[in-house]
DNA sequence: ATCTGGCACTCAGATAAAAAGAGTGCTAAG
DNA sequence: CTTAGCACTCTTTTTATCTGAGTGCCAGAT
């Protein structure tokens, strides 16, 4: 593409994106130095829609991005920023606040995130099927009551209070819980699903009741887990003083669209393999109802394994090189934060 | 008030509650068997409006009610339902398969309460200040990691994984445990800021570094749960298909406000005290963006302690009477639930 | 007294026509 | 290849008119 064609683009992008409206060439003229008269750029304009890039909302209006527009524009315009110094120490700051529990830093992280960027954040915890388990632990908490813990290697642990009918002590459990460790130790939560009792009863013959309340009661912890919410997000209310979103019906598909945990989930899930940060720009995101909005993903990882991911979702419209930076190096921060569980 | 007024208010309010249109005289006699004319109703609606339980919303419309009219409505002319049989089963159904954790059992009945109720749900977590610690626990989980859990009252369990720097060993940590078991047993989490060391270096000399290492983590722990959600919403979406919604700049309004978790907790905590089951109808709520919406409320209550509340939130025109009598229940629901968690 | 039919009146909302404005596409000349 | 000029298109805004639901009130009926 020639180089004046490519000025002309990029401009026509960067007003959009910062107007909300359809772009003309005496605009461009005027509101920027583009060394040509507005004929030149009508013509310019006029080949940018033919090959696509741009598009007439209608005969006589200005011109508005494409897809394939903004793909180029931020794949080829733009170049790529890393988060401001003051921006990055702020972060820093805030991750100090959060506690050391993963889920919720990853929760309060979601709010964050959305406050900064104006748009919504969608946060993805690592799922269930993800986690190994690292460690089981058994405290006696009370005469026929034990507080199950299972510590995955991502450190996010889970926990369960259980009524046990049989006679147990404290080291019985202690001993009980180092064969789970050892036994499941190192595999993924999923095979807590159908644990082996007969092995572990061969093992420790004595606690066959014990065991068999306890493998219920974890399977049953589990299969919670599972149903457990992975997804958070935030500032879906900012979108609402977007002008995109002035259309009533407009709104309300994309907010119902968002309260739709499986979507998002699906959403997640499909590009979380890329393994960097990416922009899904309009249609490429591959959700009807959020055809006319962009997202933003970086996914974050744990022992060279993507657990999860980190996103913000706007109208195409928006300031990709900044907010692609922000994701990236968060989820940077992310990975450091959980780093440390790994023993 | 007259039998006549009566029938007339009541039949205005459901009409208005079914269709969201202003209703006239016309409507009233044609739709419903009112034993009158037209021109008789008109005379009574006109009174209605001068005792200001109905509107005008301009000189030549039908009536719609008033916050006034609403509460008369709600307070004198509905009759009290219980939860239907079939629903209650289908919760009772749903309890099963929420887990023993009380946090996410809570959270997933937001989103449950919103599906059955089309509009938004807040549920309010008991907040760290009302709980009491029932006990602590630690566990080494390696050799300079312990898992602290405090365990409360209320069956909400904390965690956090902390490095010691001191050597330790299993049984020290279980005497440690019991001991602050011991001494702050019962006190509320906000004991929790300021544990008297010295004391309990006294009682354990041994242990004086471990002691304020751990002391140190479980401050720190307090600090962030402090500052951890315990409002959740779910169903913003929904508020969006109600025609008092088409106005976008008003639907941002209430939008946006829902997401200020400060202002839910306001509003949840300024009407925790009551103790029953309340319609709080437009601007009885107390809030400034929500005076056009109704919000009920159905607090629970653990040992005699209000600790939390589950709420629906929706346009004035809502059916108070089923939706009163579903948190009702379901409140109840919450109580049975938390309760085996006391020893 | 209370109810009711009749009728003039009000006002939001729909429909239509006209005017304004932004921006294009094309042509012909520089 | 660039640009000024100009006719043309299509949206948006403005203004005017019409329609109809619904009221308020009066005068006569019950």
């Amino acid at each position: 593409m020639k180089t004046r064609q490519q000025d002309i683009l990029k401009t026509t992008i960067a007003d959009f994106i910062y107007t909300a409206e359809p772009v003309g060439s005496k605009t461009l003229q005027s509101k920027y130095k583009i060394n040509c008269s507005p004929a030149t750029i009508r013509n310019e304009l006029k080949t940018l829609v033919d090959e696509g890039y741009l598009e007439h909302v209608h005969t006589s209006s200005g011109r508005v991005p494409t897809d394939k527009g903004y793909r180029y524009f931020v794949d080829k315009l733009s170049e790529k920023q890393t988060m401001p110094a003051q921006e990055e120490l702020w972060f820093k700051e805030q991750f100090q606040h959060m506690g050391s529990n993963i889920q919720d830093m990853l929760i309060q992280l979601t709010e964050l995130m959305s406050s900064v960027m104006d748009y919504t954040t969608i946060v993805m915890l690592p799922s269930i099927f993800q986690e190994s388990l690292k460690a089981a632990h058994l405290v006696l908490v009370d005469i026929d009551t034990v507080l199950i813990t299972l510590m995955s290697t991502l450190g996010m642990n889970h926990q369960a209070v259980v009524n046990i009918s049989g006679d147990v002590n404290q080291e019985d459990l202690t001993k009980i819980a180092n064969l789970l460790t050892h036994k499941l130790g190192g595999q993924s939560f999923s095979a807590l699903d159908n644990i082996d009792v007969d092995y572990l009863i061969k093992e420790l013959p004595s606690y066959k009741g014990v065991f068999e309340e306890l493998v219920l009661s974890i399977g049953k912890m589990n299969e919670s887990l599972k149903s457990q919410k992975s997804i958070y997000t935030k500032g879906k209310g900012n979108m609402l003083r977007l002008p995109e979103f002035e259309n009533i019906s407009y709104a309300r598909e994309v907010m119902e669209c968002l309260e739709e945990t499986k979507v998002l989930h699906q959403l997640m899930q499909r590009h979380i393999d890329t393994g960097t940060v990416e922009a899904f720009i309009g249609g490429e995101n591959g959700v009807e109802s959020l055809s006319q909005c962009s997202v933003l993903m970086a996914p974050y990882t744990v022992e060279g394994k993507t657990v999860g991911s980190i996103s913000v979702l706007g109208p195409k419209r928006m300031d990709y090189a900044r907010l692609m930076a922000l994701i990236h190096r968060l989820s940077g921060m992310i990975e450091d934060q959980m780093k440390p569980q790994e023993v």
